[in-house]
DNA sequence: AAAAGTACTTTGAATTACAAAGTTATAAAA
DNA sequence: TTTTATAACTTTGTAATTCAAAGTACTTTT
């Protein structure tokens, strides 16, 4: 019973970002939020953890003459990820 | 995006006891402070956590002269765990 | 009688989560 | 041109959570 659960993702709503940036590969801020459906405060706190550990990365630009703030995980992001969800997934497998 | 996680099992160590719960049925303090690697007090509270949310069910009885406190998962406990566990298979399914 | 084991509870500090309000900068509307 | 709106935060403050460490009660072993 040593899984390496990655104390990041153990919150629904990093779990879910980085869910969404693993498939989408970018996503603004505006539709996280959307999505999400947490206050912008609580994603912009939550993002920022995820970009402490490396594993998501900030783009911002304009689009139009709108700033836009876009989100990318990292490739640390996306293995570490994929780590979490492997002993997720080994934990499940043990219940059938 | 509305998966129903269960914000009793966003926690490793819950996570933990469920699944060691589900899968064994009954399950003794020590055996589970051992294998979880924490202390006495952490894990008092995290089962008391699952208790308090009718997910597990406490069994006092004595070993020989020694006292012995097993716990048990509840019907309402497996259904919640396999829920959660259902939200997580999801969110990894879409990763593929 | 002293030491150790079981299963806690209590205490306290540190971290985390979150909503709400405030901020900065640009842009569209009146 | 003053007001209003939108984007993306930051700050503030409170509440909840986590955990280790110490304490407790009871029993058993030495």
């Amino acid at each position: 019973m040593l899984e390496q659960f990655d104390k990041a993702f153990e919150s629904r709503i990093r779990l879910q970002i980085m869910s969404v940036l693993a498939a989408n590969e970018s996503y603004d801020f505006s539709s996280l939020k959307e999505l999400l459906e947490v206050t912008d405060g609580n994603l912009a706190s939550h993002l920022k953890a995820l970009e402490k550990e490396a594993y998501i990365a900030v783009n911002k630009s304009f689009v139009g003459r709108k700033p836009n703030t876009r989100y990318v995980a990292t490739e640390d992001g996306i293995e570490a990820f994929k780590r979490h969800l492997k002993s997720l997934e080994k934990l499940i497998k043990q219940q059938k």
